[in-house]
DNA sequence: TTACTTATTGAAATAAACTTGCAATTAAGT
DNA sequence: ACTTAATTGCAAGTTTATTTCAATAAGTAA
């Protein structure tokens, strides 16, 4: 599946999803969506914005983010330098997975592999806790910054 | 053990770090590790600084957790709301845990189970990285806020 | 104790990420 | 095309954290 493809998918979702909601189809909702399909891993606000090149504010991908994060067509990421990441929720990713983050170069691999989710039902379980979902990231070297 | 006992081994090993590296015992450093020591559960630098009520400068308290953090006497947390917690690296606490957050009122679960080791090295072998380490965190709905 | 050296602090300024208020704009229904 | 209200842009404001620099105080040596 190539990413013109998705990205069609996505905006396609994105027009569904706005629909009869008091909502509307916007310029910048739309190229943010569309930046994001081409883009392999989270990004910051300013970064799309830099990218759009004055094509909207940067208010406005702030707010488009906001908006599209509760629409579940993108995902919020925290790298742990006080920096939000967005990235898309396509039709072949189902929003759940995690990153491997090179703490030198901050090169970014994205990650499939995840725990035996019967740790989550059992932390859940054990503390009363419903709907629990996490967040996880993994940190350490790559290849390239490894001082041989 | 009691936390006043475990205090005093903080500030022991606090006095120990520092000495011989141009380094000083300074009132903010201990009043600080003092207070992480009662908390049970990562607080924010503005937190310390309003329950050291003055004592000292808000730049000091980042300042200080800073230093903290790279003697490995204090652990950074980042629970998605871009303010950086910390939490008192002790004698009975390796440092390495996850907790479960409550999405509704924010309460903290303390969380000593983890996944399985070899998943991390299984990533960390697989895309060539080194000294790999992980941040996990959960977040749910605790019984107290669930709408039954 | 006193003097000396320099790490540390406080206060103000700065930086960076993000939010809010409001008038102007524009999407979408009729 | 007209109308209505969601959305945008711009400016200003928040929040979290860092930097600069003169004043202070910790550690050391006389």
């Amino acid at each position: 599946m190539t990413h013109s493809h998705s990205h069609e998918h996505d905006l396609i979702d994105l027009r569904a999803k706005l629909r009869g909601k008091d909502r509307r189809i916007t310029k910048p909702r739309e190229e943010i969506l569309e930046l994001l399909g081409k883009e392999d891993h989270p990004v910051t606000a300013k970064f799309i914005h830099e990218k759009l090149s004055g094509a909207c504010d940067l208010v406005t991908v702030y707010r488009s983010l906001k908006l599209l994060e509760s629409m579940s067509l993108v995902k919020r990421f925290n790298f742990g330098d006080n920096t939000a990441r967005f990235e898309l929720i396509s039709s072949t990713n189902h929003g759940h997975h995690h990153h491997l983050i090179c703490k030198v170069c901050r090169t970014v691999v994205e990650i499939d592999e995840c725990f035996d989710p019967s740790l989550e039902s059992k932390i859940a379980k054990k503390h009363g806790f419903q709907k629990v979902t996490h967040e996880l990231e993994f940190f350490g070297i790559c290849s390239s910054c490894q001082t041989t």
